[in-house]
DNA sequence: TGCAAATAGTTCGCCCTCGAACTATCATGG
DNA sequence: CCATGATAGTTCGAGGGCGAACTATTTGCA
């Protein structure tokens, strides 16, 4: 058998990430924003950066999903108006994608959600235990990046 | 804007996640396993500890997924030949599960694939650092629980 | 020049995940 | 005894996630 105490790691692991998701959810849900998900917010965190509409593969390569998962994403966003497709006119083959207005207003409730999770995450733990367990997860993330 | 540094958490504690996720997979294709996916692991982990079908309703609750999420799963096992239902006798609104045969079979690579999982995440770290770890998570799992 | 290989995106099939609606079956109180 | 409500499971629709196959370009080299 495998022992509970230790493997209890990854299924801890996996509440806290269930929580954030549930919290991200909660707020939008209060804040009243439809179309849109917890998953999105790789897409957006990297388009708010943006000045200037960027070819899907950059999005692809920056929110470490597979392409179709991406495209499927785009949709989404694209069909509740957050974002537009804008073909490249030197590259047939590319797509740009630009947030609409409605897209860039998501920031300020984007960044609220973003510190209220922080808050919740840390709660009153104090900076040296942050730090230790940022430290510590990192070692586990290096672990599991070199085993396969 | 977000402090990147400790915003970092929430993204690190995802990567993590997906990490065990990716090595789970990786080891159920090296072992030949097909039809199974690491959602499952909740489902077999407590069938694996029953002697006896259990109503889905059981299953239910111990997996932490919601009802339909269980028919899916339970629908993709049964499929693959891995557990069946049987109809309880006594009330007719309940359906037992039962691991097959070729479900039973799966105890020893689910036992190794947890082994080599827990071994991969801690790699050469100390037992006082997993401690540590792990009471750091349990203090963010709880805030997490607190928050809604 | 012209054709093969690389590149960018989409589509498809399969799975998990959820919530809401639905079915069928008990259980209970009037 | 029977209507009303509780319970157990399934179905449905929408969406994320993956890999494999497909389309349409562009590039590069022979």
């Amino acid at each position: 058998m495998t022992k509970p105490n230790t493997q209890e790691i990854i299924a801890r692991i996996a509440r806290i990430h269930e929580g954030a998701h549930a919290l991200i959810e909660a707020e939008l849900k209060t804040r009243g924003l439809t179309g849109i998900v917890p998953a999105h917010g790789a897409i957006l965190a990297f388009l708010f950066t943006q000045t200037r509409p960027v070819p899907i593969k950059a999005v692809v390569e920056r929110v470490g999903r597979v392409k179709s998962t991406v495209t499927v994403m785009l949709n989404t966003l694209e069909r509740h108006g957050y974002l537009t497709r804008i073909p490249c006119e030197c590259d047939n083959r590319v797509i740009y994608v630009a947030l609409t207005e409605k897209g860039r207003n998501l920031c300020p409730d984007f960044e609220a959600i973003s510190e209220r999770l922080l808050a919740t995450v840390y709660g009153p733990m104090p900076a040296r235990d942050r730090q230790t367990l940022l430290n510590l997860l990192d070692r586990v993330e290096r672990n599991l990046q070199a085993a396969p």
